[in-house]
RNA sequence: GGUACCAUAGCUCAGCUGGUAGAGCAAAGGACUGAAAAUCCUUGUGUCCCUGGUUCGAUUCCUGGUGGUACCA
């Protein structure tokens, strides 16, 4: 057993939330690169991490994909044989994934790897996906999708008032706190409410988990208009490296989660006739830019976080 | 060179007969516990091209200028 394991196991069991004396034993420290999409997270993580000698373990939602390479700027060859990669395009778009399970595989890899490094580099941009990391998510009943399915249903025919009110049935004090206007918020805790048997409110405990490492927040930036030119030419450099035709490939699976991403449902509208390549091409872009400034509305929100401009920035290492 | 039309938010434009302005898009800000590249919320002051004039009052009417577009030479 790795002995992250055992530290973390004891830790979990004594000291809630308070400092880990694991630390104090072994400082065992991830270093969190994030930043928004082609700000220039990649090249720099290969060269940070092979000044710490760490692999790179990505926390992108959509690399993960074996399928998705041009549309969501998968490292090249060249970079995945420079420093080893965990989470690229290890999967099918065809096996459903979720946060929770990046959670537990993430921390199973990090307790190996940890044993070998005392530093490890995380390199990504989903924000959801380093929170679970980094902070942990609770644990919930396995999504049921026909449940799911058929509460997406009762939203298209009953709307989204009769699923409200059922919410606020169900658990009063998250129905005070949601974003009710949100599908997707009150379509999961009614979900996770009926399955549970009790409120969503109950399990949500919406406070750090222990960990048995330490963290570093890095914020890769550049000035926005810097950062919007960089996403429009990379967009049509997508386009030039065969992004139609990879979209297109996706086609059979547009209605799967990994599929609801910038560059695919754009194109998919396309092929559908609706748009034009170039209509399709402008919204790619402009949507990339809406998903920028959201990851950084989203990284605001770390405490402590070193923002570092890309461009004049530098980044200390030990 | 002549004639006509146009000049209003970052862009495209609306603004009937004079009372200092409003849409779409772009954009900005925010939220976020298993779909998260997802999903949702909020946000419109700008020398109304410049200069003179008429008027109590001009983005609106008139003079001259500047720039643009079209047609004629």
């Amino acid at each position: 057993m790795p002995i992250a394991t055992l530290l973390r196991t004891e830790v979990t069991n004594k000291q809630q939330n308070t400092v880990f004396f694991t630390d104090l034993v072994a400082p065992k420290t991830l270093v969190v690169l994030m930043g928004p999409t082609g700000v220039g997270k990649t090249e720099l993580s290969i060269a940070l991490a092979q000044k710490i000698g760490s692999p790179i373990i990505s926390c992108d939602s959509r690399q993960l994909y074996r399928e998705l390479s041009v549309g969501v700027a998968r490292p090249t060859r060249e970079q995945l044989l420079a420093v080893p990669h965990y989470f690229i395009a290890d999967r099918s778009v065809q096996s459903y994934y979720s946060v929770g399970q990046y959670e537990q595989e993430a921390l199973a890899l990090l307790n190996e790897l940890f044993a070998q490094h005392s530093t490890l580099l995380m390199v990504g941009g989903s924000g959801l996906y380093i929170d679970a990391v980094c902070y942990g998510m609770d644990s919930m009943p396995a999504v049921n999708e026909e449940l799911r399915e058929t509460l997406m249903q009762r939203l298209r025919r009953e709307g989204m008032d009769s699923l409200r009110r059922e919410l606020q049935l169900l658990d009063p004090d998250y129905y005070s706190v949601v974003d009710v206007k949100n599908p997707m918020r009150v379509v999961r805790a009614l979900e996770v409410c009926l399955s549970a048997g009790k409120p969503f409110s109950e399990i949500r405990q919406n406070s750090p988990k222990p960990r048995s490492f330490s963290v570093r927040f890095i914020v890769l930036t550049r000035e926005r208009a810097a950062l919007y030119e960089r996403i429009n030419a990379r967009v049509d450099r997508m386009i030039e490296q065969g992004l139609p035709d990879e979209a297109r490939q996706m086609l059979p699976y547009r209605h799967l989660n990994a599929l609801k991403t910038v560059g695919y449902r754009e194109l998919f509208r396309h092929f559908d006739g609706e748009i034009s390549l170039s209509q399709a091409i402008d919204l790619i872009k402009r949507n990339t830019r809406r998903y920028a400034k959201r990851q950084l509305t989203w990284f605001g929100k770390y405490e402590g976080a070193e923002w570092v401009d890309a461009e004049r920035g530098a980044i200390s290492v030990d």
